[in-house]
DNA sequence: CTGAAAGCGCTTACAG
DNA sequence: CTGAAAGCGCTTACAG
């Protein structure tokens, strides 16, 4: 029963579009129009083509299509961490905008590694993708000059106002949601505020500065409590920075976690040493996942427009694609603070 | 500076590998070989196309390359959910195998639906995908059959034991790891024990048989506490079933989460009901996420290699694709119960 | 080590 | 509404 399908041999067994024309008693191009424009071609022969399609179960190969009309139909996404929570989010909203058009995405994850990223744009610029969506502004000079070159359409998303975007922008800015988180604190009376943070991505960095340099204009006098390590975010590192932070400036009363998953360790962290939060020390972190709503105490974190992001995203690309004008190629969509019982 | 690279026209501006060749004053095959059998070409020829690659910015057509050599080079990979942290370690080991030897992956969500994974596996097939790589064994019989019909080599993952693999398998026995948990809680002297479940894929439905046909063992005259709901799993909805099956069983005394996001979701909800864990009541979960080690308090769970069945799929793939036999189609990788205080 | 010819499976652009 | 011709950009298989 098996057709062979094997590598190597040239064209053996598979079933092609031809195949199915000449079992039709049509030509190959009619077959083509039944599957692809199905309204340009009779209901009677649309019938047993389709018939003739399920008989020979014909499969039409991409890579001859993509070559053929010029257009791959796929978008090239490039993300940082398709394992982290907040691009799931995004992703999702790219794929429903694209689905219905049929459109199909090849995902790609740089690790928050430039290096990588370079490499993973290399690699899908072979794909020949209708277009590219990335991540952040920050991108290597080559890369954003490689992908400038290649006239692809381009959108980056997840921050504004750092830079000029290569082409088109959707995001958040990350400074003014730092800040936001900053004056929080102070109008709930915390004095001595401190910030953890890892990663150290230019989103995490700007969350960072936003909410320092308006924690240092409202208490000029207090040292800067700052604990920032490199390594990739986890539960398990939030503690331990919860704990650097707290070790190098004991009475420190409130910290922003830069991420909702630092500031679980943190909370957990609070629990091991017998910590009340907040009255002995206020908790908040950033992006506000599912289970920032479960935790005890509930976290007091700030939500990002995840999906709209991917999905605004999508439809910037998709109408560029269809040839139309980019009436706003950046595109701010806000954040919102979402108080809990943590801070 | 913008080349054209529009869709619609026919080969409008890209520079091709004829392109190149003519530039050094070569045949197109030659330029061929120095890129993907750079040994079969003389090392001063290379260095000059290596230059007019550079020079021109040629990009490979990896459509044209996979037409004219009638392999892909990709494998396409079929997960329930990359936002699951259980299957993006997966994903990471196949990742690891895979990238050395220049394949590609192709990566879909079925989101736990059989109607969703035929979709996705009829939409990859058309990219010819030298493999398969899927989860479970629970296909439908329509798919499975397309996928036997098209000659492409598949491994399955994550489940062993509940059927005969359409090809190639490798994961763990999810009747067998059930099975431990609740001899687990037998041998710690739990006495009224219940199980919650979401989701229901066929992987966790064997988790709870297991587990339940050793409890009826080991006490045939308490009823079965169990609560399961179709739904996704996730942290809150572990609250909510953990609150249910309290409800009608009072007086349970341990838990089996089948999922870490539901135990955390229960320990969340004893936290708030100010019962003690273990000592009022028990709780265990199941994939051992990150997190399971750092929550208050640290849970009892069951560890799978994500990474080595990854790995291993994308091994017996690997090695099915360079013509070796399969000496043992099926593998079972085996599970570890982690011991911590929640149980 | 290098090349001329043919072909992979499809679609475009032009006719009719 | 349907088709004959040409071509997309690459690689295979055969020579030399």
């Amino acid at each position: 029963m098996k057709s062979a399908g094997k590598s190597g041999h040239r064209g053996k067994g598979r079933i092609t579009l031809d195949d199915v024309a000449r079992r039709v008693g049509v030509s190959a191009i009619t077959v083509s129009r039944a599957l692809n424009n199905p309204d340009k071609v009779s209901e009677a022969l649309k019938e047993r083509i389709q018939q003739a399609v399920l008989e020979t179960g014909y499969v039409p190969n991409r890579a001859a299509r993509s070559l053929a009309s010029n257009a791959s139909k796929t978008l090239a996404v490039i993300i940082p961490s398709v394992s982290n929570a907040v691009f799931s989010n995004v992703i999702k909203g790219i794929y429903d905008v694209c689905t219905p058009l049929n459109y199909e995405m090849i995902i790609g994850n740089t690790y928050y590694s430039l290096k990588q990223e370079s490499n993973l744009i290399e690699k899908f610029l072979t794909h020949m993708p209708d277009g590219f969506i990335t991540t952040g502004l920050d991108m290597s000079d080559d890369t954003r000059q490689r992908l400038e070159q290649s006239g692809i359409p381009v959108v980056q998303m997840m921050e504004t106002g750092t830079r000029e975007p290569i082409d088109m922008c959707v995001g958040i800015s990350h400074l003014a949601a730092g800040r936001e988180m900053a004056e929080y604190f102070i109008r709930k009376g915390y004095q001595r505020i401190g910030v953890i943070a890892s990663q150290l991505d230019q989103r995490t960095r700007n969350r960072v500065q936003g909410f320092l340099s308006c924690v240092r204009e409202h208490a000029p006098t207090q040292p800067d409590r700052v604990i920032a390590d490199p390594r990739p975010s986890s539960v398990h590192l939030g503690g331990a920075l919860f704990s650097e932070l707290l070790a190098q400036f004991p009475d420190t009363d409130a910290i922003f976690c830069c991420n909702d998953d630092l500031a679980y360790g943190a909370i957990y962290e609070c629990q091991r040493r017998h910590l009340r939060i907040p009255q002995q020390i206020a908790i908040a972190g950033f992006n506000d996942l599912e289970q920032s709503a479960c935790i005890n105490p509930s976290l007091t974190s700030i939500a990002i427009p995840l999906y709209s992001i991917g999905k605004t995203a999508a439809e910037m690309m998709l109408n560029r694609l269809k040839g139309q004008p980019t009436p706003t190629p950046v595109m701010d969509l806000g954040f919102r603070l979402i108080e809990r019982e943590s801070a």
